[in-house]
DNA sequence: ATCATAGTCGTCTCTCTGACGATAAGCACA
DNA sequence: TGTGCTTATCGTCAGAGAGACGACTATGAT
């Protein structure tokens, strides 16, 4: 078995270098929003990018994901296995891997993508330099002309579009809005939240009675709010479902 | 930014090992089956592990993963954005990437795990050694005692639970099952698809009125079959949809 | 007091689904 | 030449869920 052998010969392997990549998405505004980082150095010098490293020796994948978003923003993620939302966290999953031979001009390098989910964050600019992160509307990002009309760096355009199309389907199914939402929300915060990253409009009755009658999702911790304004509303914090039954549906059109 | 300066730093990056594993379903005998391949070395020597191998310098990731395919099985697979399903050809898509750092006990080695649906092989054993492949019944593979009492070699388990549980959630929402299906197939053969991937028995008008129903799933060739028994059945194949909008419900419970 | 704003509860209709009866059209075999 | 078995296909009916939307409630602003 010539294959067999060659398959797993531990000796003589092509040298790679390995990355993670954060799309680290939010609700700022209405909008659906991406942190950006701005590059220091060359290829693709004063270009915005993903943030994202290498992945260290001794470090696994999530586990490098992790380090970065900490080091870019402070949060802590749970990634999906871990325990339910809590305190600052935020949600970290998997995305996907790139691997275009092509994709770094200087080197062969494989970054495997991240997505996080995260509240508003306090600081709206996260890192040290004001002028080296910024959070984005993907609306602006997504579009033929991106945003100030230069191209994200390396492919991280596509993996941008790649992590939304992934948010944007996987809140169909499971309860992840609420990890953009603060660790107690209202149902109208909810549906903004929805409305969102969506870009749709929602009928507040009928999204009311929705996610107040799918068993798992919302539970009520007893308190009001009118930080919305208008009548108090009951407060909720994620109730323990993981996955939606039945979904919520996007609207189609 | 130091933290900037050192992200990209191509001089000194830990060198990694980059490898491509294969989930290839398929179902035979009203079963869904997996690939495997018999380790011919050590570590894990005469273990069953899925097919894989190294991804070449200037090999894209899906690029190593069709070669690996067709080397152990003869299938052309396409990846998701290329062309319909077509003759012998096999859906290819990426599952997710393994980077635990202990996974190999050799060196620090990444797998990029890709998923493999392909219709039942006119060949039982692929490959030239009938000892070193064959098909496994997903069944007697996820449970707390795999095949013959012997775990999967490294972490394939864990890659393989979670290959057969995206296939299982992809053909609800998608029209992936026909990618289990010859070319031309029928709404049973297509029906004992969901049933055998799903492990549950679903009611034959049910399913004939819901698949029909879907715009864009089946076109229907003209033509029909007995090869099922019983009553000639219009032979169908695969529309030009790619999600399906109502979805296909899994039985709960 | 009145208005604007948001939250919450109900109603109606339509669509889709699951359960299941009934009919159709082949093959095997007496 | 039937009879029986098998699978395909069509129909019916009741119940769940979703979209459209009316109505009422409880705050803050003016």
């Amino acid at each position: 078995m010539i294959v067999a052998m060659s398959r797993y010969d531990p000796s003589a392997f092509p040298p790679f270098a390995v990355t993670v990549d954060l799309v680290v998405l939010t609700v700022r505004e209405h909008a659906l929003c991406a942190l950006l980082v701005r590059r220091g150095e060359s290829p693709f010098q004063g270009y915005w990018a993903l943030p994202g490293g290498f992945v260290r020796p001794g470090e696994g994948l999530a586990e490098a994901a992790s380090r970065e978003l900490a080091e870019e923003t402070g949060l802590r993620a749970h990634s999906a296995p871990g325990p339910g939302p809590s305190a600052v966290g935020a949600h970290l999953e998997q995305l996907a891997t790139y691997g275009h031979p092509q994709r770094d001009p200087r080197m062969r390098v494989v970054s495997v993508a991240h997505l996080v989910l995260a509240p508003d964050l306090p600081t709206p600019q996260p890192g040290g330099d004001a002028s080296s992160a910024r959070w984005a509307p993907v609306g602006d990002l997504l579009g033929p002309t991106p945003v100030e009309g230069v191209p994200l760096a390396f492919d991280h355009g596509k993996i941008l579009a790649d992590g939304v199309e992934r948010a944007r389907s996987k809140i169909e199914y499971s309860s992840l809005a609420t990890a953009f939402c603060p660790p107690e929300f209202t149902v109208g915060e909810l549906r903004q939240v929805y409305e969102a990253v969506w870009g749709v409009v929602l009928d507040p009755r009928n999204f009311h009675r929705k996610v107040t009658g799918t068993p798992g999702f919302l539970l009520p911790t007893g308190g009001t709010t009118t930080r919305q304004g208008g009548r108090p509303a009951q407060l909720f914090k994620a109730g323990g479902a993981t996955v939606l039954n039945p979904p919520m549906l996007r609207p189609e059109a």
